[in-house]
DNA sequence: TTTAAACTCTACCAAAAAGGTATACTTTAA
DNA sequence: TTAAAGTATACCTTTTTGGTAGAGTTTAAA
């Protein structure tokens, strides 16, 4: 019940682009210095958000990245699907067949999962990243 | 954010001794037949399951395992716990030195994950035994 | 009192997932 | 034209997960 490092790390990513604002154009090496992570890991997931449409790549000099949304648009949800992919607490929950027993139709666990994982995702999801920006400073 | 694979075959493990209730002794080997896990990694699950109290073993000739509690007494949390450990939907949520960036106590993202963490806990919890084991019948 | 059906303990192993890096590009402002 | 940026793909290493093995110990019952 864990989120991964890497979904961890691209929160902190949507936050340094959110504290800039939507628009705002930052490159790669700078966030990768604030938040810790090595340039490369952090391209790397960079890529991941340009994909799923939540920033968009500026190529060539004085290039780099910005937010497509506003980050009040964005939530916690979002940005963890982009790189852990959906929720699913348990395997059964995304794909019927996982079950080893077959009965996934039938089961009690089955039912309390998703309701259980329905809850989760309702509360990542209210989470929006201009509630995490709060009482933060521009990077200089 | 997925609960692993031994933690699902504990639950139910934990319900097909809820269906026999409290008290009633069954074999490992009759379990295992009956919810499709191994039964080398049954017999694991269980030596778990004893040292956190939940179930009692029996050795020797028609010997096995109970339930300690009552099915209404145990939920979903306190399975899962005994495999899997304690919920932390987050590194930084376990151990704040985890934070790379050493700034767990003033982070908004710290913050808001465990709000979120302590309502996965509590709906985890609401669960019991008593209600996964509704329609069920006894083994034969 | 012997036997076999049960559980116990510790260690080990293989596959999958996670975390991270390398190489060889392409694009574009200045 | 050049160097500062991003792109694409592939690879590698470590950790976690899932599962197995072997050599015991306990005990009901014949």
């Amino acid at each position: 019940m864990k989120i991964t490092q890497e979904a961890d790390y691209a929160i902190r990513i949507i936050i340094h682009l959110s504290v800039l604002g939507k628009g705002n154009i930052v490159d790669a090496a700078t966030i990768a210095e604030n938040e810790g992570v090595t340039l490369r890991f952090t391209l790397k997931i960079l890529r991941k958000l340009c994909k799923d449409n939540f920033i968009r790549s500026h190529r060539g000099v004085k290039g780099g990245y910005s937010l497509v949304k506003d980050p009040d648009e964005i939530s916690l949800k979002d940005i963890i699907e982009v790189i852990d992919g959906d929720f699913a607490i348990n395997k059964c929950l995304k794909d019927e067949n996982a079950c080893n027993l077959g009965k996934a139709d039938t089961c009690n666990v089955h039912e309390a999962l998703r309701g259980i994982q329905d809850i989760i995702i309702r509360e990542f999801d209210k989470v929006k990243f201009s509630q995490l920006i709060k009482n933060k400073r521009e990077y200089k």
